[in-house]
DNA sequence: AGGATCATGTAACCGGTTACATGATTAC
DNA sequence: GTAATCATGTAACCGGTTACATGATCCT
């Protein structure tokens, strides 16, 4: 299962608990593999069974006691297999319940149609900005997380965000040449 | 659920089987809906208990028998209702294998992430060109399907195979402008 | 001779989502 | 005061994947 690779590739970085791991995910992997926090704290029991992380409990008297998991040794052996065995389909399925929609668009208002591709404009152009405040503070971010080689990793990290702004000014200029097509259209 | 949506309006244009709405997923809804025979049939007799949908037993000497559908008053009207019910949220969460290996790059060797990278670039490629042989085959092909009016179906559904192949020539740019930084990188 | 196509399903499994449960501290 | 943050989990549910089962005809 994914997932459990992307947590283990984040604890091959250090030590850390659950929920620090959502934030690390929120932050940065979202980009490309999101994760809800009963997932994460799910998974990280079947990878503790498996022997793959091991925990300690660090109390504290103002928060409420941490469990910080580490990877053992097995565990980093287990993430590199994965890493290194791409899969032959480089690809993933598609379901959007947007563009679902938009497939049946005949069946709607021309108008409705024009009000929901606006909407769909917006929130990627919302989109583009998060990623944008992203890339601006990553070496920040870079140095806090990655303690090896940050610069190093900053590279892949880019490629990531990079795909992303890529990707949304195209789906952007798409739906404008959408509602442009829309507005000449006449039934 | 999406999915039986997605089967509902294609059985909106005309009776038809599991095993031939499976044909119109892979030939046209594919692109942004997959969907899988078992997961077909399954479907298709919770919408028949539910009334949206039914069946008529169809014999063959030849072929093994058809069960055809036919979409309900109340199946046309559920359809109708979840089209008009665009969702706030107009993204769907992502999950890509392939990304989530490029995220952890830098404990990969360059000259493997290269020949992954290239890899991509022609997965990608080779789905360019279905799309376009999709494409120019699509007047035939919506005449076949769509009855009523398929010059504003061909206007709908030329809108996802636009949003595909400018992605993919997107994520192909990417690719490329990924290798070539990374051949520029030395560690 | 062998693989694709036509045609219909069932069952088990797996992983992602949602809801539930608890509760202190900190910042506005 | 109230919302957010810190912090950990469990349980039920839902939908997508994979494997199994069957068998004739058509095309190469």
């Amino acid at each position: 299962m994914s997932l459990s690779y992307a947590m283990l590739g984040i604890l091959s970085y250090g030590p850390r608990t659950g929920y620090s791991l959502k934030k690390v995910f929120d932050k940065s992997i979202s980009q490309v593999w999101v994760a809800s926090l009963s997932q994460i704290y799910r998974e990280l029991s079947v990878l503790e069974k498996k022997g793959y992380v091991c925990s300690t409990i660090q109390k504290q008297d103002d928060r409420p006691n941490k469990r910080i998991y580490n990877i053992t040794g097995a565990g980093e052996l287990a993430f590199q297999e994965w890493l290194q065995d791409f899969p032959d389909k480089l690809s993933y399925p598609l379901r959007d319940g947007f563009m679902l929609r938009i497939f049946f668009g005949s069946k709607l208002e021309k108008e409705e149609l024009i009000i929901q591709f606006e909407r769909f404009i917006s929130q990627k152009k919302a989109y583009l900005k998060v990623l944008e405040e992203i890339e601006s503070t990553f070496n920040v971010y870079c140095n806090e997380f990655s303690s090896e080689s940050p610069e190093k990793d900053q590279l892949f990290w880019n490629f990531t965000i990079k795909r992303g702004k890529m990707t949304l000014k195209t789906v952007i200029r798409w739906a404008e040449e959408c509602v442009e097509q829309l507005g000449k259209y006449e039934d």
